[in-house]
Order: C-alpha cells, then sequence, then structure tokens
DNA sequence: GATGCTTACGATACCCGTAAAGATA
DNA sequence: TATCTTTACGGGTATCGTAAGCATC
C-alpha cells in the first residue's frame, strides 16, 4: 500500500472508474494505473472495484466502506504538506475560493483587492460555481473556502460560519408602474414577468417559498446565475427583477431602480465555509477575518480543526 | 513522503528520540533511519527534530504540530489494511484487550472462554497493565479494547461504555472484631491497618476520598496491584482489605467473610473503551456485546466511528 | 473502428543494508 | 571508550513509461 495507489483509488472513484482519464489527471501511464490497482486489490485481497469483463463500472461492497477512510487519509496528508509550508513561507502560497457569481463580483471584490495587497505572493484562486459544486470542491480539497447561500450549512462534512444577512430586493426600470404603489405587496409584483436567479443558486428558495406560502405561482420568464444578466434583461424592460441588494448600486445601476415598502421576502444568511479538518494556511484564516471580523482569532481555527479525535 | 518515513516519525517521537531503538522496532537499519527522516524534513523543508550535534532531543514546534495528524494518518492507514481483513477473513485474526489484572482474573474471565469457543480462529491478547497503560496501549493501536474502572472515561480520544457498577467491600478474616459490629463505620474501619489497591487502580481514588471526605487519615501498610495479593495478606493477618467485590467468592475464599452494613465507599463505574475512529473488527463488537449486552448493535459502532468528518 | 484495459519489457529511481567515519556522552 | 548518528557505496527491487495485444462498446 502506497500513496500513488491510494491517490489512483480516490481519483477513479471520482471520474467515474475511466482509468484512462484517471491517468491523465493524475499525469501518470494508464498501465500504471492499471496495475497500481491490481496490486493493492492483491494486497488487500480483495475486489474494490466491480468489473465486466475488463471495464470497470462501480465500486464494491468493500470499496464503498473503504473509500471514506482512503480520503481522510489523503486529506491528512495533505494537510501535513500545507502545515509545512505554513511554518517555512508563512505568506506565500495558495488560497482556492469557491464561491457564486453574485458574491465574487459584488459582495468579495474589496476583500479580494485587500486581501491581495496584504499577501502579494499567495496566490488567489476565484472559481465561480453553483452552491452544490462549491460543496463538491471544497470536499475534495481543490477548494480552500467556500461562500454561497446555500445549501452548504446542510452538508455535515462542511463548517459554516454566518457572513452576513440579507433580503432579496426587487428592482425595475424607471417610470415601472409598481414604482407608484408605496407598499407593493406579492401580488403586485407577480403581475409582471420576474427574472431572478436560477433554482440552485442565491436563496432562490426563499424568493420561491414567499410565493408559495402567499398562494400565488409567479410567471418566471428567465433565471440566471448571474446577477448583471437578470439586471440587463429588467433595463431591457423584459420584467421585474428580484435580486441580493448587494448587486444593485443606484450609482452605476441608473437605469433601475429598487422598490421600497416592507420586505416581501424571507431572511438568507450567506455562509463561509471550510471543509471539517481541513488546515488552512494562516491566510486562509485572515480572509475569513476580513470577510467577518467577528470571524477572528482562535475560535474559527477550533472550529475546523475540532474533529474528537 | 511515505508511509515508511511517517512510521517513522511516529516510532522516533515514541522511542524517546533514539534511532537506534527506533530501527530495531521496525526492523530496519538505522542508517535507513537516519536517511528517511532527512528525506523528510527536506522535503517538507523544515526540521522536525530538535538536534544537539547529531543526536536528537525531541520535536520542535512544526514537528509537535504535524506528529498528530501523522498518527490519525497511519491509523487510517492501519484502518484499511483492518477493514479488508473484515471482508476476507471475517472471524478471523487479532484481537487485543488490555484490562487490569482483577479485571481479567474475575470479571471477563467467563466471557473470554465463551468469546474464544466462539472465534476458535481469533488470536485473543490479553494484556495486563494499569489504567494509565491502558490508556496509552489503545492511543498508540497496540490494544483494541480496554477494561478499567479509572481515567478511561476521561481521555477525549477514547470512547468510553458503561460496563457495570460496583462499590468496594471489606474484607476480615474469620473471628475479626469488626464482624461484630452491625454496621461498621468508616472510622471502625481506619482503626485497623488497610490493604487495598494500589494508587493508580480499581477506583482507588474513590477510596481515598471516602475518607477524606469523613476526615480520617488511614493506615494503609499495603498497596497492591491485584486483588488476590491483597486478599491473601488479609488472611495473614495483616489487616482489613478493600476490594472489588467481584474479586470475592465466600466458596473458594474461605478463610475470608465480607462485612455487611451500609455502603462506606462511593459508587465506581468499570468501563469498556476504545480508541476515536479505530476500526474494531465484527468480533471485537461482538465482545463487547459478550460483555454488556445492552451494548450491543450500530449504537457502539457509531460511537466510536462517528468523527464528525 | 474507437475506446478502454491489460500484459510485456526495459530504464530509471528509490529503498535498504553494510561498512566506515564522525560526534557525543 | 561506548553509544549513537551520519555519510558513502552497492545491490536489489519497485515504479514508471512505451508499445503491443486484447476486450468492450
Amino acid at each position: 500500500m502506497n500513496f500513488q495507489q491510494l491517490r489512483i483509488i480516490r481519483e477513479t472513484a471520482r471520474r467515474d472508474f475511466n482509468l484512462t482519464e484517471v491517468a491523465n489527471a493524475l499525469y501518470i501511464s494508464q498501465s500504471g494505473v492499471s496495475k497500481h490497482i491490481r496490486d493493492l486489490e492483491d494486497e488487500l485481497g480483495l475486489q474494490l472495484f466491480v468489473r465486466r469483463g475488463k471495464r470497470l463500472l462501480g465500486l464494491t461492497e468493500p470499496g464503498r466502506e473503504l473509500l471514506p477512510v482512503v480520503e481522510r487519509l489523503l486529506h491528512d496528508a495533505s494537510n501535513i504538506r500545507q502545515l509545512a509550508e505554513h511554518f517555512t513561507r508563512k505568506d506565500e502560497g495558495r488560497l482556492a475560493i469557491a464561491t457564486t457569481h453574485t458574491q465574487a463580483r459584488y459582495r468579495i471584490a474589496d476583500l479580494v483587492s485587500q486581501f491581495v495587497r496584504e499577501f502579494p505572493k499567495v496566490r488567489l484562486e476565484i472559481v465561480e460555481a453553483n452552491p452544490q459544486a462549491i460543496a463538491d470542491r471544497l470536499l475534495s480539497g481543490e477548494a480552500d473556502i467556500g461562500i454561497a447561500t446555500e445549501s452548504l450549512g446542510e452538508v455535515p462534512e462542511l463548517v459554516a460560519f454566518p457572513f452576513y444577512r440579507w433580503r432579496h430586493a426587487i428592482v425595475v426600470p424607471h417610470g415601472h408602474p409598481l414604482l407608484a404603489l408605496p407598499a407593493p405587496a406579492l401580488a403586485d409584483i407577480a403581475a409582471y414577468p420576474i427574472i431572478t436567479y436560477h433554482e440552485a443558486f442565491a436563496g432562490r428558495r426563499r424568493v420561491n417559498e414567499a410565493f408559495r406560502l402567499a398562494g400565488i405561482v409567479p410567471n418566471v420568464i428567465l433565471s440566471a446565475v448571474d446577477s448583471d444578466v437578470i439586471k440587463r434583461y429588467v433595463e431591457l424592460g423584459l420584467g421585474v427583477g428580484i435580486v441580493s441588494p448587494i448587486a444593485f448600486d443606484p450609482r452605476r445601476d441608473t437605469q433601475l431602480q429598487q422598490l421600497g415598502g416592507t420586505p416581501l421576502f424571507p431572511e438568507n444568511t450567506t455562509v463561509i465555509a471550510v471543509r471539517r479538518g481541513h488546515f488552512l494556511r494562516s491566510f486562509g484564516y485572515r480572509f475569513i477575518e476580513l470577510c467577518a471580523p467577528e470571524l477572528a482569532g482562535d475560535a474559527v481555527r477550533a472550529a475546523i480543526l475540532d474533529d474528537d479525535r
């Protein structure tokens, strides 16, 4: 048993049991992949993968049991390397943030520029993805920190910290009839076509929920991943936009206006999430602190690393 | 970085930084040990060990941080092998129980013979040790299951299940004056020399506590690890014995008699402990179930393996 | 026929042990 | 001086890639 074999096992499960892909992903020859799998299976005395002829189809029962242990082991190996770098090059390295478009474009932009000034030697990677993909990236170790509004808090392998709370805002073009109402209700809004986020995003579920509770079926004519896309189509007069308020800036979005009145949608909490037991470099903790000053100090570190062992 | 290097790091910390001992323990040459340590330090780019000249003295700060991760990683490697054996040879393997003399001799003797009948192919190893050493063996992976009355429950890396509750019994030779009292008190007993367990053992702390609360300083003339030793000296008239009631059998200990009356000492709980995240073979769980039938099923397994990751 | 996995074979790198030399107590 | 660690060197093995062969789709 060696690390390479375990890496191959993990990658095989991730790459849908296509050994050629595994070989490419790990920059090794495909024959080596085959042999390593066979060797490890021989050593353990059991089959990890279900085969039909020469093709691999999936994990066997023992394979399913073993995989989580293999993943934890490899994660610890990566932690060891991270920890070493942490001591040798305190302010150098890589920090991968996975987040949604809206956060990347609006909420964390200033924080990122501040972070880059503070840590010029850190390679900062910001990957945009939907909340599910963000969670996957955190779990696989591709990303260090995830920021999103939905679902991250529900994954048990992740630790989520509250970042900020917000409610959806409603934006319309100038002169829109809704602007004449002092306190527009959901029913008023639903009289127009709706443009808002895609199902997997930014608290879209909360929007749906509010309409469902009011017994209204809104006419959502366009769902987008991206606040800018939404605003653009609202500008074009295609409908009423329901967006995150951080994506609306009266000075820049001169063709749009935000509706006033009482809150119509439930509150959302955007969270910062890290995989449990993931070793974050000190600048990673600093990034979290830049996001939310109250998330400073050892409490965050303890929450991430405390694994009861 | 490879497994051998990590094993060497772990063993070096365990063997007091004597590389010759490490080499012997791992059945490799000490030049190999030296080289592996140096290679790993070079790869990580930092020193793991404090050196004076050529001698190793201890762990550096990074070394101290890394060691727990290394230990968890190696533990997972062993879990992988255990898990594989679990699937290939369900009823074969090794089960190491670390326990105190009293438990081994009295409480679990029948359970052990039943276990051996049930799993004739399992090599059962019972190691006697004091509670602290039992905890160490569980943590190092030398033992799978630990049974003791003290301290195991206080180690956070261990999961402890209640086995049974008991109070110390007082034994004296036939015709002893204490037998004449209907309900002897602590002060009556303390009038005689006391023979009981050694400090680290079998709830001795509770005995001390009872006397302390009563404001009495007992004259403990003999402390033993072993209930049989205590009983022998009580038989010889050297004093009053305070032992675990499971060690007293009226039919066999014909020269001794147990004092009646109200309980004088606080209750003890003997526990069964396993290291958190340790992979127990199915017959290991069966052993626990034999000890305490209420500790059956998946709850025990979940408590051991649930590590929040 | 295209894709995917295995086997065969040779080069390289790595791991290990012996032996000698150097440090430390 | 005895114990302990490092360095040097050589043999054996493991690992890897190329290339050919063989299933599977």
